[in-house]
DNA sequence: GATGAATGAGGCTTCATTCAT
DNA sequence: CATGAATGAAGCCTCATTCAT
């Protein structure tokens, strides 16, 4: 019986550390990292300070596993909507592009985290993030050069952060947008892509 | 003869108040907003803080104006290259990407004002580094529907947010490599330019 | 036993922020508001200054806080001076009189909150601090009224504030002596309470 | 002609001081002393702050000139009204109160000066305060001892100072109103007199 | 494990006052 | 004599973090 209320317990755990991050993601998001506090996650966690810093070692702690668990969720999207279009890299760098649109707009506030914001973090918040980024920079990257037969000369690391650069700030703009106002999120990512693919010196048949 | 001194007075104060701004823009970017304190900023400019709200009303104040300057500086820059240019579209907008990118890379510090650091400024800062970034990208969008008849069918919107996303990302990460490993700023230029006009579809003709 | 010891801390809590407002009437009762600073009565209630915010909103609470209580005390006083003093409303009067100054002399410090420093506060604390003697003046007014028909004519409001005054002021200057010099307490109140049954043309039989 | 440039520059210069302790009273009336800056009268002034320091020590300078120079410009007002009162005492304080009410409705922003305000001034500055209100008393203390024997007994301090009291707290409330809902000022001069002077025992008839 | 009271460093800002011009 | 730029002490307040219960 012990065991079974371990279980239970270690599940409430879990549940709870889960909240805490969820809560501040959206805060971080929201409001950057610096006009989001302490109190502010664990009133919106229906927690307490000291569950805070059990569950974290501080603030920083948060961020960073906010980083972290954001950078997994996107992971998956991705990997999946590539593993979906088939062999041919300029149809799987489309389909990244859509797939990674689509998750921020559908995860407004968790979007924020990575699309804004990035100084005034501290260096050890900002290396985190910024190898978040760098990741899907580099993705971008071997795929051009796993294509580089097939399309014009360029410097492959220039054009990735080119094609990141065009999303992450395409998105931003479409998010400060009045939800009303915005295009569908799907054509978005469509046009997102032509961009990009053109720029690649990637036909742009789809 | 205490008349004749005011103009000197003038020279004076109009040093020292640009002293302090410069100052502070560095330090904004090097350390962000939340990270840079006002003590740090009179302490770099070899002034008090006295001084400062002698000159600035408050910290919001003193970002407001290194925004606004920043600006100024932007523009008349890239008028001038462009100019230069000569009447094609494709060839002002190459020119103008050109000309920023020489100057983010020559004024890094500053640069990294415009480039990081969004959320968390509050709402009077967030709006006045938006409609920085907004003016440069509707300079961008004017010139797509200028020149739309020889360009293929797209979104002006996104595909001004792509091209100046692409400029800032790379610019971005270009400042983050070690000064040592950069590839000169002038063949970055050239390869965001490239990346770009193929974006919009025109001819890569350099 | 977590829950048994919430009753304990509650009490703790409510002990601290006692002694927080009482040093801090203290405080403003012998400098006034302006010269009174938080760190001074963080140090006279041995609390610290971030604990000072957990009880407090700002200065202006702690003042305001500390004036509702001041009246709270007051009322209580003067209500039980005034049921024992019988039904003739002169007699009540007089007991009012000697119940008030009786409690100012008892708490020197708490009673110059009342007596001095008025303009100054800013408009919120000004208000309430006014209303505290407005209503003090008002219940004078209402047992003038009350008793008009025994009473030369006059303007009861006019002699209300002239008898609040007449208080206040003896009490203020009484204070100011220095404690040995100064005539007892009950004669003072006695002093003051036959000035203004006179003043407002009750016979003066004690 | 040396002499007569002198003599104009003098003039000029007690002009500039009293420009300034002018506006100093007005302000420090409305404001109260600690929320009048300097910067506040010398813009009013319209002079400058290097000048303020030429004709005054510090701010508790103009301060305690303010307050000295409305002693004597009250103590003016009050001499003639005692003088035109005829050699009765009763009459003579009758027609002080009427005077002082009369001057204080007459310079409201001045009077606050008097009324508002006593502690948190500073040790020295608090002293000229009383000091000022003290001569008042004592004046109406002596008068009260001259006309002792057709006077009740009664204590002739504690009598003076509900008779101060009585003037200050009913021309301080009849300031705080609208000044529409003002009952004239003369009348308000009478009731106040009717008021002390039953209080101290002398019939009101006139 | 959970709670929230307590702590204090440090940020922003005001303002009386000085002093060079 | 006049000006106003410069100074810095000191005030209020926030917030991450600790720790007793």
């Amino acid at each position: 019986m012990a065991y079974r209320t371990t279980a239970k317990m270690a599940e409430r755990k879990e549940a709870r550390r889960r909240k805490l991050l969820g809560e501040a993601t959206h805060l971080f998001g929201r409001n950057g990292y610096h006009l989001t506090t302490v109190p502010m996650i664990v009133a919106a966690a229906g927690s307490s300070i000291g569950n805070f810093y059990f569950y974290f070692p501080n603030k920083e702690g948060i961020f960073a596993a906010a980083l972290r668990e954001l950078e997994r969720r996107i992971a998956v999207d991705l990997n999946e909507a590539i593993r979906a279009a088939g062999p041919e890299v300029p149809a799987q760098m489309r389909a990244a592009v859509k797939a990674f649109t689509k998750f921020l707009a559908k995860h407004p506030d968790e979007a924020r985290i990575l699309l804004m914001e990035s100084s005034g973090l501290g260096e050890r918040l900002e290396e985190v993030r910024n190898e978040l980024i760098a990741s899907h920079t580099r993705s971008v990257e071997q795929a051009l050069r796993a294509a580089a037969a097939q399309l014009p000369a360029m410097d492959p690391t220039v054009a990735a952060n080119c094609w990141v650069g065009a999303v992450y700030q395409s998105v931003a703009q479409w998010l400060k947008q009045p939800a009303a106002e915005r295009v569908d999120a799907d054509k978005l990512g469509d046009a997102i892509a032509e961009f990009n693919l053109r720029g690649i010196g990637a036909a742009a048949r789809v």
